[in-house]
DNA sequence: AATGAATGAGGATTCATTCAT
DNA sequence: AATGAATGAATCCTCATTCAT
């Protein structure tokens, strides 16, 4: 009772462990500040363990980002069987919820995107990865609403979205609670909608140029 | 004689060079990464020497950050005698400018500003508080432009503005010359310019609701 | 049928195998430079399965030396019903060929003969076992070549005799094939041969002493 | 008087303890047996502090052989003015001295030049430098002693003359004083004389080839 | 006859910082 | 106004070994 120490060795489980206390770690306080002292510590399991876990650091926190990303895809997606009429506003607050609850995937992910350091990191490159699956994504999403739009444009807009996305998770990160992630949230989905409505009618105009179309005015 | 005079110290110099070195290694290794010992290899001057000029590495950081945020205000700020009215295209373009040349100060910065350590750093407080000297100077901005919009919309406009500018800027520093800055900030600043506009049209019909109510003025 | 079913372990092999392994690596480098996960790595068996056959680094590593000395002088040794007239240079022949074929014995035993720490290795201690055999055996045959010699002139000479073997071998892990082994080693064993001859024809003439002793002019 | 602990940096002094330390456990232990806290404790200055002063572990292995080199060759080094007829005898009793007196040189050397690590270690090669400079040095005093041996001759006796050494050298650090190293060395130094001045008549014979000259059988 | 998992001790090296000069 | 030297704590990671299965 006293020292009931689990001896059985459960591989799956001590992996979990140390990512989750990983997580948490690194989407605080970065790569360079997470040491793996501390993770064991946090994880209950010895330095050495991680390293049969993991091969070195780089590979434990791109580990993190991975396994992160996919608890924060889970969150995000939508259900089956949902009004695609709904798919915009319904995800806007999901990705929200997501920002929210589960901020260690993006946070941790901003901050390995910023570094530059002399070699690259597997975990940094880890991120970008799931970054552009998400890109295209959002790019394909963008088509199916918006039919017509330009590749240029398309690209633009994809851009602008998740970029505005990340800052304003940041805003939120730095500001807490007296930041209003729905407003903001609410705002920017209107404000991209509007941009694509915008750029695909100037298409339109560009395209069918000597006819008699009139002045579309910006929205 | 024997010894070639090393020229006169100078303090001035050294702690230019000092800030310098720092400067570019806290923008690509963030505040973990940024090693004493790598800060005296490139400035060339010996580790202690930085102890002689600042307090620590915290306070070393802190200046650079303060250092950072003159230049990148003097590369943004317009010159006296300038058309009003050119103003906003004129600042972002300028804004776009310096985020290019010079994006130590806010790389850094968005590092310092999502990390959450246990204790805070100078560095990150003094990233925060120009960060809120900006904030109020666009809300001004804004509130001049856009005569009677409410307080809450301003500072939602300027939270969004602001938000999504750090945004593009990580997507330039990730995608590097395959992302087109000034493409998106001219988006940016269109969709501010109507997002704002609109905000102004629905507090104005919100007020002139049944009658001829007088002007009610928030806060 | 789901799982195909490992082959039927056998311990033989897997003994041969992290034996033959760890020849490779701890003639390579040394007692302290041959880690178990080393050997584990180029043998593919798990660092516990080394465990399991051998007690600890040290027995895994006299193992080495034990089964290499029986490699060597399998390698060595002469086949029955030679010529004794020829065992000489034949002797030398092989030692050559042997030590280019298999070096392993002797290096990793030089490299354990020359170090000296607190507590004995049991693998020293084999490797100087084996090389006190080969200098009984060495003995026996100067004796039956050079009958007359006394017990001190044999001890010098048998030990000149294999050091300066040590000495070339080493010149040619040095020097690789820019070193002519053949003839260093042709060159050794006439040497060996005159010196023995000198000193016999010295043991002689002291013997009888008072008598018309004869010059004996150096060289 | 209790702790006078000399808190004058001295920066020559600390070096020489540290190089001091490590020549001697290097020499025992070889390099992977040369642990940065052994060193540390031997020497009495904190690990850290052996990193002020050399790069790292090889760099200060390769300074252990460097001044060790220097100072075996100052202990062998004949001084001016002695008859050159002497020389050689001298000479060897000189090195046997320095080989009982200092071992510390050789014994690391022959550790280093035995080993085979994928990446070469910078104390390796600097073993194996002052080795050749040894090796330049022996073979024009033979050339000097023997005037009218060809190159490859020269070149032979002198390996085997430093070789040799090394495995005497070897032999008695195995066998300690049981080993007689002055009369293992007087017998080599005959054996290389005789040698030398075979090789030598050889070369001649075969020159002037012709002639009437008998064959010479071996000895 | 093996092996996946664990583990405490120790490996080299870098850290931020201080101190005497 | 500087700096050579020092230093204890921390860094990442590997070590030989064990244990439960």
């Amino acid at each position: 009772m006293s020292k009931p120490r689990k001896r059985r060795a459960n591989g799956e489980e001590s992996r979990r462990k140390i990512l989750d206390a990983a997580e948490v770690v690194a989407s605080e306080r970065g790569y360079d500040g997470t040491s793996i002292a501390l993770v064991s510590k946090k994880s209950g399991l010895p330095a050495s363990s991680i390293y049969w876990h993991f091969k070195d650091k780089d590979d434990l926190v791109a580990a993190v980002i991975e396994r992160s990303f996919g608890t924060w895809l889970a969150a995000v997606a939508i259900p089956d069987g949902d009004d695609p009429r709904e798919q915009v506003s319904e995800m806007s607050m999901r990705i929200v919820k997501s920002l929210l609850d589960t901020p260690h995937f993006l946070r941790l992910g901003l901050m390995l995107a910023l570094e530059r350091r002399p070699e690259e990191l597997r975990a940094r490159t880890a991120f970008l990865e799931v970054r552009d699956r998400a890109f295209e994504q959002i790019s394909t999403t963008l088509r199916d609403f918006m039919p017509g739009l330009d590749d240029g444009s398309v690209r633009l807009l994809t851009t602008y979205a998740i970029s505005a996305a990340d800052g304003l998770f940041i805003a939120r990160e730095i500001g807490g609670d007296s930041v209003d992630l729905v407003a903001l949230f609410d705002l920017h989905a209107r404000v991209v909608y509007d941009a694509a409505a915008r750029l695909k009618a100037e298409v339109r105009t560009r395209n069918s140029d000597s006819d008699t179309e009139t002045e579309i005015s910006t929205s």
